[in-house]
RNA sequence: GGAGAGGUGGCGGAGCGGUUGAACGCGCCGGUCUCGAAAACCGGUAUGGCCUUCGGGUCAUCGAGGGUUCGAAUCCCUCCCUCUCCGCCA
């Protein structure tokens, strides 16, 4: 969420940042709303304040004239009745001109919350302005030795790629076509060695970070509650894209929803809570099942481990103070923990840095890594994929707009008590990281060779099938 | 699923219709004392909104939302949550 402070201030800068974002909202709507309330609740305030001085004074007499009515008989306690009907009726005026201003507030209030939370988060001006992720701006490539993805695959290894579905197949790793009669479309089961590598990819991307990065290890709820949907900054804009449960249909309790990523489960824990100044930057790191619908997705992606509905992933958060500089500099470091990884699994990637319109409501910067798939992209005078870029990476800075949601906060140096800045990434979401995996570790002979670093975690072998 | 109990400030815990944003205790912060510390004593210690001449003023909030009332933490209704016991179960 925004800050209304700022909006009041600068509209301009917050009605600039929703255009580039491609995101509509009636922002001139919004500062109506909030003039006209502004304007009830001080008219509603002077008349609360005159009636709590009234009820002071009166509510004692009153209460004392009630005690003496008790005993009290025949002329006298006509007298107190009086007497007790006359204090009372003084505030009757007040109640009812409160009463007036109270329901127009009502009406208002929940019409300017729901906007609020679609107002998005101005983008940094460093941010490339920019209408779709085509406009995307490539920062760096990073290949290993012995593979240079702006040659062909061919070129690079001396024989022609097989895709990762025909590696799949052929090694029998995933069983799709059972997974879709179980669960549909966009489902897969992994089987053997396929399960294997998935498990050896999170389990080693997961202890990296909580050993060697010093992020703690963290199990977080799947399936959340509304709040915590709107909280992180999923709803309302994403609401298409979440598995909902509902409960209160079946009459007992309230509906649910399935995260689509542990960022969600990370960022929810501290919702409306103070925290400690002196226990931040927090870093946290969750391995996690995913859920998404992808809607509107249709008919994009349909083969092979790319879309699916399910997928699970290491996620790393950061909580730090509200500081530009601190987040920058957290930014940087999370993507280069995610360079290292997957350099340490030779796999070639680029960098690059989001165009405004590629952001997303609740970021004011982010960053995708996309790793090198040899099975993507068009297609060769042969009817052969010449390789492509894929995302499997997102690094996404907030600064306090997550946080203002979930009123997560914590005490300055002058006692005020401010909103954290928070930023999360991608550590490795498999099994979309096993397409390239497989991809470029493939084998003239058919098999794959097992990166180094993942083979204390696949039993020490050196390759998948042969 | 069945039966009960309960949700009050950082925590414990009073209050159950009238100056109660809330006693008391603990914790925390500041001070006195001390060479220093402990103890003791004194003072302070919620969050958010709105207004502000930046001194402050004012309103809201006792799980949430409605209602009754001149007045609600206190009474009524609905919902949510937590705990205990029994049953079932990974």
């Amino acid at each position: 969420m925004i800050d209304l402070k700022r909006l009041r201030e600068d509209p301009d800068r917050f009605k600039a940042g929703a255009r580039d974002k491609n995101i509509d909202v009636d922002i001139e709507h919004v500062l109506r709303l909030d003039e006209r309330r502004r304007q009830l609740m001080t008219e509603q305030e002077v008349r609360r304040a005159e009636q709590k001085k009234i009820s002071k004074v009166v509510g004692p007499q009153i209460g004392r004239l009630k005690g003496l009515l008790k005993t009290a008989e025949g002329a006298a306690r006509d007298a107190l009745e009086t007497e007790i009907r006359d204090l009372e009726s003084r505030p009757v005026t007040l109640k009812n001109e409160i009463q007036a201003f109270e329901h127009e507030i009502t009406q208002i209030t929940p019409e300017l919350d729901a906007l609020l939370l679609e107002v998005p988060q101005p983008p940094d001006d460093d941010v490339p302005r920019g209408r779709s992720a085509d406009d995307n701006v490539q920062i760096r490539t990073w290949h290993p030795d012995g593979f240079d993805p702006t040659r062909p695959f061919e070129a690079n290894r001396g024989f022609a790629p097989k895709t990762h579905l025909d590696l799949i197949a052929d090694l029998g790793l995933v069983d799709f076509q059972r997974a879709v009669g179980m669960s549909g479309a966009r489902h897969y089961v992994l089987v053997g060695d396929g399960m294997r590598l998935h498990q050896a990819v999170l389990r080693y991307a997961f202890d990296r970070m909580t050993n060697e990065h010093g992020f703690t290890p963290m199990s977080v709820p799947v399936i959340v509650r509304e709040e915590c949907m709107v909280g992180t900054g999923f709803f309302p804009a994403g609401r298409d894209q979440a598995y909902h449960i509902e409960e209160s249909r079946r009459g007992s309790g309230h509906d649910l929803f399935l995260t689509g990523t542990g960022e969600v489960g990370l960022m929810g824990l501290h919702q409306d809570e103070i925290l400690d100044a002196e226990t931040l930057p927090r870093r946290y790191a969750t391995v996690s099942t995913c859920f998404r619908r992808e809607a509107g997705a249709a008919g994009k992606d349909t083969a092979g481990l790319y879309r699916i509905h399910q997928f699970d992933k290491v996620e790393q958060v950061v909580i730090c103070r509200a500081d530009e500089a601190e987040s920058r500099a957290w930014h940087a470091k999370m993507i280069g923990f995610v360079e290292d990884l997957l350099q340490s699994l030779e796999l070639p990637y680029r960098l690059l840095q989001c165009c405004t319109g590629d952001l997303g409501p609740k970021n004011a910067d982010m960053v995708d890594i996309e790793c090198w798939m040899p099975g993507r992209g068009d297609l060769d005078a042969a009817g052969r994929p010449t390789g492509a870029y894929g995302e499997t990476h997102s690094a996404s800075r907030l600064y306090d707009f997550q946080c203002r949601r979930l009123k997560m906060r914590y005490r300055d140096e002058h006692g005020n008590n401010v909103f954290c800045h928070s930023l999360n990434n991608t550590v490795i979401a498999s099994p979309r990281i096993l397409i390239p995996i497989l991809e470029i570790h493939q084998q003239a002979d058919g098999t794959v060779t097992i990166p180094p670093a993942l083979r204390p975690h696949m039993g020490g072998r050196e390759r998948i099938g042969g």
